[in-house]
DNA sequence: ATAAATGCAAAGGATTTGCACTAAG
DNA sequence: CTTAGTGCAAATCCTTTGCATTTAT
């Protein structure tokens, strides 16, 4: 299975819990926080445990198995996918993300590059109003 | 005085913890965390709350006084200058951050705007090594 | 006067940690 | 066998909130 060999790559023990986790990350289109993933962990897996969520959650994205990003409340968390990098659009009114494929780093890595600086990391999330909310919001 | 008038035009009423609150963002360079901002302002007015500070925090960034990025532990705010809009660099190694006057949006909002999504807010933050700190991890 | 702002203490919520136990390699 | 991973419960850290009091306008 795919899941398994993603963890033998990065020299992680496969678990049933991380396999849990890592079933419902593939299965989310969206990203998830840490307690909206561990309520489906628990479906399939019911026992495991909030911290071992919180702990595995550390190691794959120490991994670059995930991608985190910041949100109002608890940082959101996404499988990294083969397709590529990509940032996205989310809507303050239902939560619906849309995906970007466009990148800021892109432009911007040479010309910190110049100034010494090295890039290692970024955040790129945009917030707003889908077309529904939008409209629903006149 | 300056911070007066800010505070003035923003309908908001002049305390001295206010004035405490916006004097140290002002004389800061960088951007700080709700609690070293809270040790600052304690300096200049001691018996400063902390809720006080956060209170403020969210009406001063909801009159657009400040801004606020997302950052590993706690948020960091900064006072919103004349200047313009723009984003950083932040360094994870001494903390340092580099102004950077590139903004993502000005490429993505029309693009989003085509799909029927409207942009309200937006992050973006650059985490990496500044020339000193990588080159001290030599 | 009166509505906004503050202090205080307590609650809330997300995340982390210590420790003993279990299980993957 | 040996180390990483887990469960559990307690702790921590950041932030928010209710309420009585104070203060700016």
């Amino acid at each position: 299975m795919e899941i398994e060999e993603m963890l033998k790559q990065k020299d992680l023990k496969i678990t049933p819990q991380r396999m849990a986790i890592l079933t419902v990350l593939k299965n989310t289109r969206s990203f998830l926080s840490a307690q909206e993933l561990f309520q489906e962990v628990i479906k399939i897996l019911p026992g495991t445990n909030f911290s071992t969520v919180y702990r595995n959650l550390d190691v794959l994205l120490g991994k670059g198995l995930l991608c985190r990003v910041p949100s109002d409340t608890a940082d959101l968390y996404e499988l990294r996918r083969e397709e590529g990098h990509h940032h996205h659009a989310v809507c303050k009114g239902c939560g619906a993300s849309i995906p970007v494929d466009f990148c800021p780093m892109e432009s911007l890595a040479k010309e910190l590059g110049r100034k010494g600086f090295l890039p290692t990391e970024h955040c790129f999330e945009v917030y707003g109003l889908c077309e529904r909310c939008r409209d629903g919001k006149k």
